[in-house]
DNA sequence: CTGTTTACGATTTTT
DNA sequence: TCGTAAACAG
């Protein structure tokens, strides 16, 4: 028997034990929030629920297997078979056991590539935006119809909202969108929003479907509630509407998904969509040292935020986090590896982490890493699947599941000499229209093209595992490699083997085919054992954790984004992005702030601002570092009293440090710069002064402008 | 039309 | 740095 008072607190106790009736569970930061779902989860079964009953939805599939793997080590049994995964992985399973009549026999999800391959295509085929050179670029184009309908607003209020600049072209993007809606149609393809959407409309739709699901999942429990959008917040209502027995858990103040439609304000009207909700709040966190909640709860002094909280740790003791302040980024990567280095001397490699806002941040660090013979993993960036060897052998086995996938019919052309777009397509259109005399001919012309063909033939004819699949097809396959990578065949040989690899788990093969676009199973595959050092995107971080975190590049157009500076909406995201990342740690975190970064262009270094999101942190909660022109690292010396709250550029020590090309520019640790006046921009905080004349400010709502100080007009 | 070269440009985050 | 898009040659 698991002893559930004892082992959780009263709160988590609450919403582990309470199985009847809808639930809003609030989850700071490492407030044991896996814990209580994996104690709810074992308390069902011990209830005597059937596993079979209870639906668990999280972000990610990784998610979902670790709590239900802790759930059996808890009850010391197997947890049988619950249904678990992410959103859209669900709604696959459901449309392909309850397939739409439009969708029989011909169903593909498309990943990001084939999306914006088909659009592209819709826009060639409307002939529109040719030859004009500030047409916005296809994946500009495919963010805005993706945030129409992940926002569920007119494309027009989008456009007004997002990209003022491309309101000429509405009518346009328009068009191109309900072309590809057609082409999707066409070729029995979903998109990553239409999973969502057509589940929806099935439930809707299809009282048979919905009672079914109503009535089998009987438990429902939702992680990470704040980072869902509209329709995945009706899908909920839709499943759970029966009964009401649905839990949803999240934290409004780690919401890092507005950008792609998730709307916070799912998880604040939660209790008003299901009537009695009752609301659990988990404060106490487990999972780091008071010193670092203080920096954290500073960070989020500053956001406004709906649900109070007020995280607390017991484990009072410990290293204030440090900043530490590298010449430029090009340093900072010998800095960062410098100090995983001594931080092996104390912790495990899986248990050190290098965190950033984007992919290629992590790219100097790689490269240190590898140099020092450093094994790594890297998160985020570059998904496994989007490598084009893979999605060459896949889309064999696509064709052969759905032989309208047009994409994968582009893509198998593409490697045969003498095919191009244009042929393709008339080749694929013969192959519809069963017209044997052009294809013959075409046939004849190429006979790779027969190969390939007649392979998905007797493929599709055969009923085969999906390894064996793979291995036939990577015979045809594996020796036209050489001829389309020639740089790099062998590394990419190594990763078909992966794949094989992969598959062998699978015997299902719609279900390995969709796993790879939803979920990346290889996430699961090097897992934990190997003893690897993290590096991640924070988006990828979310629900992880650390002993040791190191976040890098905290300056002004790094992080927060430069995509990110001009709302301030889109700000308050970053700052809670920053709050994520800063949470992951247990008891190290250290945050790197490069004085200086290389400039592409000019092929030197410029300047950088530190992060307001270090700026504002109270000098008295962080101990700082600054790496000297020499490479050695002292700590700077600060003042002893709490500098006031708010107001960092009186704080010396974190004015931008000197440009390391010259007398460029001017230190702010005077202090004397202020705030100013701009007759467009309004008021602003004046962030450094570039002599002799010019200065670069904060306009709140427009981001950093360097302006000549003939415009502006100086507070004192 | 396709394939190659060159120039340019631009860089979030993920299912 | 990388990757893509226009320009050009076959």
């Amino acid at each position: 028997m698991i002893d559930y008072k004892n082992e959780l607190n009263p709160a988590q106790y609450d919403a582990a034990t309470t199985l009847e009736g809808p639930m809003l569970v609030i989850a700071g930061a490492g407030s044991g929030k896996t814990r209580t779902l994996v104690y709810r989860l074992a308390n069902m079964i011990e209830q005597g629920v059937s596993p079979h009953e209870i639906l668990l939805l999280t972000f990610t599939r990784k998610a979902s297997q670790e709590m239900l793997q802790r759930a059996a080590e808890l009850l010391g049994q197997s947890v049988g078979n619950i249904t678990g995964g992410t959103f859209h992985a669900f709604a696959y399973s459901v449309l392909r056991q309850n397939p739409p009549a439009e969708y029989e026999g011909s169903l593909s999800i498309m990943d990001s590539a084939d999306a914006n391959g088909a659009l592209k295509y819709c826009k060639d085929t409307l002939a529109i935006g040719k030859g004009d050179k500030s047409f916005p670029k296809i994946q500009t184009v495919m963010g805005m119809l993706s945030k129409s309908r992940n926002k569920e607003m007119d494309l027009h209020d989008i456009l007004r909202r997002e990209a003022f600049h491309l309101a000429a072209y509405r009518d346009d993007i328009a068009n191109i969108g309900s072309e590809y809606e057609q082409y999707k149609a066409q070729h029995g393809l979903l998109d990553y929003d239409d999973l969502l959407f057509k589940l929806e409309q099935l439930l809707t739709v299809n009282k048979e479907v919905r009672e079914y699901y109503q009535q089998r999942f009987k438990y429902i429990m939702v992680d990470e509630y704040q980072d869902t959008n509209l329709v995945q917040a009706r899908i909920v209502r839709l499943l759970a509407g029966g009964h009401g027995n649905v839990m949803a858990v999240g934290d409004d103040a780690q919401s890092i998904y507005a950008f792609r439609g998730a709307n916070v304000q799912n998880i604040l009207d939660f209790p008003k969509l299901f009537a009695g909700c009752k609301m659990v709040k988990l404060e106490e966190n487990y999972r780091s040292i008071q010193p670092i909640l203080d920096l954290t709860n500073s960070i989020l002094a500053e956001a406004p935020q709906a649900f109070q909280k007020n995280l607390f740790s017991n484990k009072k003791d410990g290293r204030k986090p440090e900043v530490l302040i590298p010449l430029s980024d090009l340093t900072q990567a010998k800095m960062v590896v410098d100090k995983i280095g001594k931080l092996r001397k104390k912790y495990k490699n899986k248990e050190i982490a290098v965190l950033f806002r984007a992919g290629y941040q992590s790219y100097h660090v790689e490269m240190q890493l590898n140099k020092l013979g450093l094994k790594f993993r890297k998160y985020g960036g570059l998904k496994y699947s989007d490598a084009a060897h893979v999605k060459d052998v896949m889309s064999y086995v696509r064709l052969l599941m759905n032989p309208l996938d047009l994409p994968a019919f582009h893509r198998l052309t593409a490697n045969i000499k003498g095919v191009g777009p244009k042929t393709s397509i008339r080749i694929y259109e013969a192959t519809q229209a069963e017209d044997p005399n052009k294809l013959k001919k075409a046939l004849v012309r190429y006979p790779e093209l027969r190969e390939d063909l007649d392979l998905v033939d007797s493929l599709r004819r055969q009923r085969l595992e999906p390894v064996e699949l793979l291995e036939e097809v990577l015979a045809h396959y594996k020796p036209k490699l050489k001829t389309i990578y020639p740089d790099d065949y062998p590394r990419r040989e190594h990763g078909l083997e992966q794949l094989v690899q992969i598959a062998s788990g699978y015997s299902d093969i719609e279900l390995f085919l969709s796993d790879l676009s939803l979920e990346d199973p290889t996430q699961r595959q090097e897992e934990e054992e190997q003893d690897l050092i993290t590096l991640s995107t924070i988006h990828s971080a979310k629900g992880l954790e650390w002993d040791a975190v190191l976040i890098i590049d905290l300056v002004e157009d790094r992080f927060p984004s430069r995509h990110a500076v001009q709302k301030a909406d889109e700000f308050e995201e970053e700052r809670r992005l920053m709050y994520v990342a800063c949470t992951r740690a247990r008891k190290y975190l250290g945050l790197f702030v490069p004085s200086s970064l290389y400039a592409r262009g000019t092929g030197g270094n410029e300047p950088a601002i530190p992060s307001p999101f270090v700026r504002d942190i109270p000098g008295s909660l962080y101990e700082e570092w600054r790496e000297n022109y020499s490479g050695t690292v002292t700590q700077t010396a600060r003042p002893t009293s709490t500098p006031p709250h708010r107001t960092p550029q009186k704080n010396g020590a974190k004015a931008p440090a000197p440009s390391t090309s010259g007398a460029a520019t001017s230190s702010v640790s005077g202090g004397k710069l202020g705030h100013c006046t701009h007759k467009i921009f309004g008021r602003g905080k004046i962030i450094q002064h570039l002599p002799p004349d010019k200065y670069r400010v904060n306009f709140p709502g427009f981001g950093l402008k360097v302006i000549m100080e003939a415009y502006l007009v100086m507070e004192d």
